[in-house]
DNA sequence: TCAGCGATTGAACGGCCAGTCAAGCCGAGG
DNA sequence: CCTCGGCTTGACTGGCCGTTCAATCGCTGA
């Protein structure tokens, strides 16, 4: 009802319940998502969720790989269209900071990153899925840092991998606490810190206009 | 049965309980931990948990907040105790890698954070704790690094608070990979970078035997 | 010895929800 | 116009658990 397309194509029900879900699991959790819910938000009968999936728990598998995934690809698509790579890590910053761009609410992509970590604790197919976005995600980065490296836009010359592991690690431990809405670490200090670190780590001037 | 004391004193149950419910909930996930399962575990009727808690939801929250409390006591006891602020924070960085020291299996502490998180996003009552127990965790750092500049151990004169935050996040971030069993992050190299990271912010020498 | 009372038990209840299914719908192709 | 087959429905079921409760236990103090 709500997101339904005009009825007739119904192009892919697959893909639109994967969205469906997604978006169920983003506002309300993972533990308080129901079958309903998603065919409620997909504007179908609850049975027809189960003709497409197998069942609950591979449905909600995928609908999270699935909005990693989109993510990952809306994200890549707009930074390899960037020149300077100095320019290429602010934009990527501005985008994982949550809440710096307002596209979304509170909760947003890194809420579905907490219920995958907590699934792929316990979900070897999950933690599969998980290791293989979460390099995608280190090695956009050491992309990036090896094109500032040879371009001469980055100073430092250490291990492309291992910065990439540091501006990672930082950002997804930073990202937790400013989605969980914490008083002393708030979205522009998160972004703050991001680019204070980013600059020391590649050694690069963080702000670009002055001079 | 398992955990059970010798039946007579049966001291505090309202702790013998959470001790119970953080040990379920680290070996099974929130997700899958019934009150049954934790009634087992404490060798008690399934009856009892709910004679002493109002309902398994707060019993839950309630576990792991004391869970993560008796982690944060445990180790800034310890720490405490170290008089050089160096040695500190490598006890620190010592305690806070998953697997390092070899005293849990691969799902410790850090698999009870995430579940912390989860709730948190939509528990306020969760949401306050968290962030009583982050705002502690960042401030034990603070110390350590206050008490670095103070006796000259660190090179770094940067406001404190700013340096924990870095210093916490980089840890949280790279920990979630680690207790993952992410192949490219391993407890190893987790060590490694946060000694590196840290002694590069706070400027002292990694290795202090040498020379 | 016994009454009284908190602690403890485990059987039973009731609600909830994943998954099933028999029955309709509707477009395509003949 | 009819038939076939995939899509869709929603009522139903079976099991699972959180929670309740009446009954028992066993200590303590009189």
């Amino acid at each position: 009802m709500s997101t339904a397309s005009s009825k007739q194509p119904a192009k892919d029900r697959h893909q639109e319940i994967l969205d469906a879900a997604a978006r169920v699991i983003t506002e309300r959790g993972l533990a308080e998502t129901r079958i309903s819910d998603i065919a409620e938000q997909a504007g179908v009968s609850p049975g027809l969720i189960l003709y497409y999936f197998d069942s609950k728990d591979r449905l909600l598998s995928e609908a999270l790989t699935y909005a990693n995934d989109q993510f990952y690809l809306r994200t890549s698509r707009e930074i390899r269209r960037i020149p300077s790579a100095r320019d290429q890590l602010r934009r990527l910053i501005d985008l994982s900071v949550p809440g710096y761009l307002a596209e979304f609410g509170r909760l947003d992509e890194w809420a579905l990153w907490i219920e995958v970590w907590v699934r792929a604790l316990r979900d070897p197919e999950m933690a599969k899925d998980r290791e293989v976005l979460d390099q995608r995600w280190r090695a956009q980065i050491a992309d990036i840092v090896r094109g500032g490296q040879a371009s001469g836009e980055f100073g430092s010359s250490a291990d492309p991998e291992e910065l990439a592991l540091r501006i990672a690690s930082l950002i997804d431990g930073l990202a937790i606490q400013v989605i969980m809405d914490d008083a002393e670490v708030t979205t522009e200090r998160m972004h703050r810190t991001c680019m204070e670190v980013a600059s020391q780590l590649l050694a690069f001037e963080p702000e670009p206009a002055a001079r």
